[in-house]
DNA sequence: TAATTAGTTGAATATTATTCAGTTTTTATG
DNA sequence: CATAAAAACTGAATAATATTCAACTAATTA
C-alpha cells in the first residue's frame, strides 16, 4: 500500500481545499458567477487565508490535546515572538499565541497520547526555553476550529 | 448590492468547501482516482469532520481574540457539558473545551474589539453560570487552526 | 450629471470530480 | 502455504463544476 492517507491528513492541515461555489450558489440562490466574483475579492484582499480540512482528531491518532501556558527564561524573555515563530513551524502545534498575563505564550497542542505530550515538553524546555509552564488538558472537546465535534 | 460576503464568511466558517483532488494528485504524483478514493475513505471513516476557510480575523472585523477560562457556579458545577454545548452554538466562539485545572471550561473567543468582549462576559455570567473567569487576551496570533497567519 | 469604478449575470469554455469496471495487492482462513 | 475474500489502486468515460468573458447595472466620485 502506498500509505496516502497520512500524506492527505498533513496536506488538508492546511491547505489543499477550495470553495465549493455550487453548493453555496444553490444556498444563497444567486448566480455561480455572483458568488465566484465574491470568493475571489475576498480571496485578493486577503481576508480568507486558506482552506482546509478539520479532523475527528482522536481518528487521525491525534486524541491528546493539551493547552500549554510557557513563560520564557530571561534571555528568550522580551522576544516571545521568536520562539512563537519556531513552535508554528511544528506540525503538532495548532495553534500559538502571544497573550497577556503572567506567561507570554498560550500553545495549542495535538498529540496522540501523554507520552507524546510529555517529549514535546521536555524537548521545548531546552529548544525554546521554556522556563515555567501550565497545562491544561482537554478532557472533552465540545468546538474546535468553529467546528462542532 | 447584496453583502454576500458576510453569507460567505459564516458559510465558509464551518464548511462549503471541498478538497482540490487534482491539486493533491499532482504534488503526490499518483493518479487521481487514487487520491479520490482516499478521500472518500477517510470521509466515510468520520475521520474528516468538515472542509473550511482560515481567515485573516482582522479583516472579517473579528480582530480580539481571548481565551477564557471559566468555573461555574455551584448549580452548574458538575454539568459543564450542558454549558458547554451551548456555548457551542455561539458564532462568536471558535472552540470550547473541558479542561483540568481549577477552571472547568475553555473558551477562545473571537469578537470585533474589547467592547464585544465585554458585551459577551457580561451576557454569560448570568446565561451559562459563570462563577469565575481568566481572561487572556491574545496579543499576537502566530498560528491558527494548523494555519500561519 | 457625467464619468469612473465596483458589482452582477448568462453563455461558452475549461477544468475537475465522479463513476465504473478491471486489476493488483493485502488480509484472512482452512 | 494455498486460496478465497476484501481492500486498495487505476485508466477511460462521463458528469459536474469552476472559470472566463463580455455585456449590463448599480454605486461612487469628481
Amino acid at each position: 500500500m502506498k500509505d496516502i492517507a497520512l500524506k492527505l491528513i498533513s496536506m488538508f492541515k492546511e491547505g489543499y481545499c477550495t470553495p465549493q461555489i455550487s453548493q453555496v450558489a444553490k444556498k444563497l440562490k444567486e448566480p455561480s458567477t455572483t458568488i465566484h466574483y465574491n470568493i475571489k475579492k475576498l480571496e485578493k484582499e486577503g481576508a480568507i487565508r486558506s482552506y482546509k480540512a478539520v479532523f475527528d482528531y482522536k481518528k487521525i491518532g491525534e486524541g491528546y490535546c493539551t493547552y500549554i501556558l510557557t513563560r520564557l527564561t530571561a534571555e528568550k524573555y522580551g522576544h516571545p515572538e521568536e520562539v512563537a515563530e519556531k513552535l508554528a513551524q511544528d506540525p503538532r502545534v495548532e495553534s500559538v499565541d502571544i497573550v497577556t498575563g503572567d506567561y507570554e505564550i498560550l500553545i495549542k497542542l495535538r498529540v496522540k497520547d501523554i507520552d507524546e505530550y510529555y517529549a514535546f515538553v521536555k524537548e521545548s524546555v531546552n529548544k525554546y526555553g521554556f522556563a515555567k509552564t501550565i497545562s491544561l488538558a482537554s478532557l472533552k472537546q465540545i468546538k474546535t476550529e468553529f467546528v462542532r465535534l
